[in-house]
DNA sequence: TGCGATTTGTACGTATGTATT
DNA sequence: CAATACATACGTACAAATCGC
């Protein structure tokens, strides 16, 4: 069985260890808990220098499909069932990519200092100084979703002279908190009667509604809800072996 | 600005230098497009190897924080904005996770033979052999999801035999499907008669919907459809600097 | 308790290949 | 064509963790 293994010849050669190993990992003829055989017989195996197994073995392991642990060597990791990953794109590169015209308009811009509501959902302090911005984005002319944004000027308080006029708040922020932690929470709610005539939907239907939370420094610096017709949107998601 | 840079002396070479890269990246002090010093540049830099400096750009690299040419050189890679990601974990798992006691009920298994309707859905040919299994997953006995499952069994013919009355189909097939793929759809639907009634709600309540597909060695293996109540639950996920 | 053996982790130096300007 | 900068690969060495005796 581990004898099996075999290079196909194409490519560098750690990525051909790493497939090489790879393959009765994801096809299940080694199970969870097995041992994968040691960085000295690979290399025995396939005639490669130990720093080539090795970078093909720690590739593994960051992917994830092997746990290393010195002395004991490495094992297949259990499965993968709840390491499933979905990527939310940006609202203008999902109409674009669906072949329509994006555009947005602004519906609210005002400062305001957080009340004991917003105050506990963005686990900051009452009183604290916010911007509030609403936008309504379109698909050809249509909307397509609502995002509300509260930046707190605390932790961005060049957020106070921009009008967002020009740029809308998702990519102005975009340079001014790149890569910075952000949490989402994504649920279905019934539209009310202000997002219905909003959205032009009937009231009630069901509708993706996505709150995300960012942090600076780990301050948090913004709360933005977004809603989704139901009907015309979609999260996906791929997961693939590495 | 280059020279700014600095180690902090705390854990592996590699990582001390992968992140005093990091830093102004994340930090947004260096923005996207511009130039990453040079291996040779980081070399004289921190007094390091030119295969450690290496291997922590090519980190950087693998997280998606730097792109690497050749001749040119690496430069800050495109904002984060749309890499979010969101992981799914098992029902059983988000029930546990409440403190919640979790149980689970078979309603339906039969096989049937791919109708127009499930074929295209499922991109399979009409007529191919399928089993549906359908179950109403609970959280302290009260409905929590309900999943239906049809597997093709021209791809997974061993699921014939297996009754599913004693493992859950999703955690037997995690070790007939190691890391095979899959795709997520998600959105929100409202809830029509039988499924209210199943999961005890409101006709009418906006419900989360996800299906996800998953793949053999490329043949469609399995189509999934879960229920949730809007209320109740919320697919949650984070996106964190590497 | 200590000690040696095994296995992975880190880091070095070096060499050659390859894509791009 | 030459120079640059990354990509791959070899060999080596020592360190750290851990298991069995």
């Amino acid at each position: 069985m581990t004898d099996s293994l075999a290079l196909d010849g194409t490519g560098p050669l750690h990525e051909q260890i790493r497939r090489a190993v790879c393959a009765p990992i994801i096809s299940g003829a080694w199970q969870p808990g097995r041992r994968v055989p040691s960085e000295h017989e690979l290399m025995a195996l396939f005639g490669a220098s130990r720093m080539t197994v090795n970078r093909a073995m720690r590739t593994l392991a960051d992917d994830g499909l092997i746990v290393r642990r010195r002395r004991t060597g490495s094992v297949v990791a259990s499965a993968a069932g709840d390491r499933a990953v979905m990527s939310m794109g940006s609202i203008r590169a999902a109409v674009e990519a669906g072949g329509q015209v994006y555009s947005y308009e602004s519906l609210a811009r005002h400062r305001a200092r957080a009340t004991d509501d917003i105050a506990g959902r963005f686990k900051i302090a009452a009183g604290t100084p916010l911007l509030n911005l609403s936008w309504r984005h379109l698909a050809d002319g249509r909307p397509a979703a609502l995002e509300d944004y509260w930046i707190n000027l605390a932790a961005i308080p060049e957020a106070v002279d921009e009008m967002f006029d020009t740029v809308p708040p998702a990519e102005w922020l975009a340079t001014r908190l790149p890569w910075s932690k952000s949490r989402y929470v994504v649920t279905a709610v019934n539209a009310g009667a202000a997002m219905a005539k909003l959205l032009d939907l009937e009231p009630g239907i069901a509708c993706l509604k996505v709150d995300r939370r960012s942090w600076r420094d780990g301050v948090p610096a913004t709360f933005v809800t977004c809603l989704y017709p139901g009907t015309g949107h979609a999260l996906t998601g791929e997961v693939a072996p590495p």
